[in-house]
DNA sequence: ATCCCATCTTTGAACGATCAAACGCACGGT
DNA sequence: ACCGTGCGTTTGATCGTTCAAAGATGGGAT
């Protein structure tokens, strides 16, 4: 069982290994200008004495705090998308791979907000920022270039100059791909419930569902509002009350989705099999029995990776290969019973 | 705007007061021992040179790192249960209020992944824990106890002697009240899904139900297996093709009662009306239109902040009367659809 | 006038690491 | 025998803060 503080310093250590401090040093951080034999003696001296670097001081020496910060932002009441939380554990693992951390802070939404981030910067408590959830008009990106502090967002900046580095989901690829699904099984009255114009996301995925249905020559059919699952059982009552409705709904999230169920439940029809219905980010209650509901499923993982590859570039850490300022990765489209015909292809599992 | 990193030391704090280091350090850690003048020259300097104290070397001076370790596992895929993720949310603001930061790290679980707990503490890059996701048999508790390092876990040690502080959630009180519920609107049939016996919070949560059937004279009912929501179809179908099928199902967590629900459906029973369902956790999903499933909400803010008051205490941060090394706090009843006949009270709002 | 004491402020050392530069030594070329 | 060269190692200074102790100042008691 590890021992976990054993005390040592870089002096003791040296002092066991009969060589000076900086001969210590130089076998942790740049190895091939020590002697080989010396190296083991030290090594293993490093081992006996449990001797870890003290985190403080090596900071303070380096000005590197090797810690990363990350908003995380009063979670909505009653928020089923998890997709942040998944993210900043896919960011935590990344970093761990080169000894960084994550260190997390609250602050207010908008302007009033940046005042966390300077004191973090000026206690010299980080290194640089990952960002999530970024918004249209979100004053971060262009606050944090201009003070030339290093950090890269999951999402692109919406408006104005796009500053900064960012990965994002491409959302319009995404709901192409939908479109193209439905359209293959049949459908060809393919209707879009999404938010009103204006919020970034929302923009996104209806431009390609409609960019879809140009290409499938197929009449774009867009019912927008605000809100979430309440709202998509409302649009989606309208267009089931209609006079010729819809076969399918996209719908610009789960939560939409799952109003959307509700509402062919109200009206006595099956998904499916009567009117096809998906979703987009895969939520947990997606997979549920009952619900099966088709999806578009973000890379987090991969996002995560990429996000910390990049802030790790910027901070000089990594020595790659200059990497590209943005990356859009694609979604990958989750088929359930939803948006299937009973019987015309073997369920996936559906229970966890 | 602020300039985050003005590069300010207290040296140069300290010559634009005309004063001393020293004092520059009093006026922030012990202002009483600084004349009320000298006080206000200082704290203008620091005003304007917007001088924040370097948390590396206030660090590696104090031996503090005023960080708190917290292990984020590696989430189930389809966990639809975000009870943690706002628990992370109220430790990170209770702890900005005293000038401390989470700390995000990830390990594997069991004997395993204590390492990377010992390796924090090495690297004195932690002053403490907050534990979350307690299991039966977990090797944390014990080994933090034994290393003397300070630690406050979100739930009991379900097994073995009780070390350490905690803050938990009485689920057997909750169970209790939800079967009290149950019986007031009239059910004398109710019948419990669970998980097998052994795990620490699933047994907690039948007590409470047991108990509460014996005080209202009512025999317990209880079917219990492994798994989530499908696992909950398949009892509760079970259950409703009785002869003499419960008109109430309690269930372990929301999980299980989603499948419950999905029961209910296959069998044209109509949740609330026929049979009343009653779930754990208040997951997001219980509030979907459609859904409204009563469930019991974890007060997790408050947990949040004992658990932080609580780990302050023990480092010696909050100078507070010794707290008690265990705290127990009820979860609350949300009464919705499910367990309420149609008409029979005005209905809660249901969207978010 | 002297001394003591309390109040406020300053000084020197230390926390534990890294940086920059100097040092010792063996080697090969002239 | 001398010197430059390069490798491996050591030394002194430094990062920015707090601790511990010493110094300065003024007021009241003796």
């Amino acid at each position: 069982m590890a021992t976990p503080d054993s005390g040592a310093t870089l002096e003791s250590v040296a002092s066991a290994a009969g060589v000076s401090r900086q001969t210590v040093s130089n076998v942790l951080n740049a190895p091939e200008r020590v002697a080989p034999e010396t190296r083991q003696r030290v090594e293993e001296a490093i081992r006996e004495l449990r001797y870890r670097p003290n985190r403080s001081a090596r900071s303070l020496r380096t000005r590197m705090s090797n810690l990363i910060g990350y908003c995380v932002q009063p979670a909505a009441a009653g928020n089923l998308n998890p997709v942040l939380d998944r993210f900043v554990h896919a960011v935590t693992d990344a970093a761990a791979e080169h000894g960084f951390h994550v260190l997390l802070f609250t602050a207010p939404a908008g302007d009033a907000g940046l005042d966390r981030y300077a004191e973090l910067l000026a206690q010299r408590a980080v290194d640089g920022f990952v960002l999530a959830d970024t918004v249209v008009a979100d004053p971060r990106p262009g606050w944090l270039t201009e003070q030339g502090v290093p950090f890269v967002a999951f999402g692109r900046s919406w408006s104005g100059p796009d500053r900064g580095r960012w990965v994002d989901v491409d959302g319009a690829a995404g709901m192409t791909e939908a479109v193209e699904h439905l359209h293959a099984i049949g459908h060809r009255r393919i209707a879009f419930i999404g938010w009103p114009e204006g919020s970034g996301v929302g923009d996104d995925r209806v431009a390609g569902y409609t960019a879809a249905c140009l290409r499938l020559d197929l009449e774009p059919w867009i019912v927008r509002a605000e809100g979430g699952a309440g709202t998509g059982r409302t649009l989606a009552t309208a267009l089931l009350d209609g006079a010729e409705p819809p076969t399918a709904l996209v719908c610009v999230s789960d939560e939409s989705a799952y109003g959307a169920l509700r509402a062919l439940a109200d009206h006595g029809l099956r998904p499916g099999e009567d009117v096809a219905v998906v979703g987009f980010d895969d939520t947990p209650a997606a997979r549920l029995p009952g619900v099966d509901l088709t999806s578009l499923s973000q890379p987090i993982d991969q996002i995560g990776r990429e996000v910390v590859q990049m802030l790790l570039d910027l901070l000089g850490v990594v020595a790659t290969p200059p990497g590209p300022e943005h990356r859009l990765l694609r979604p990958s489209l989750v088929v359930r019973a939803s948006s299937r015909p009973a019987g015309s292809a073997p369920a996936a599992p559906t229970e966890a």
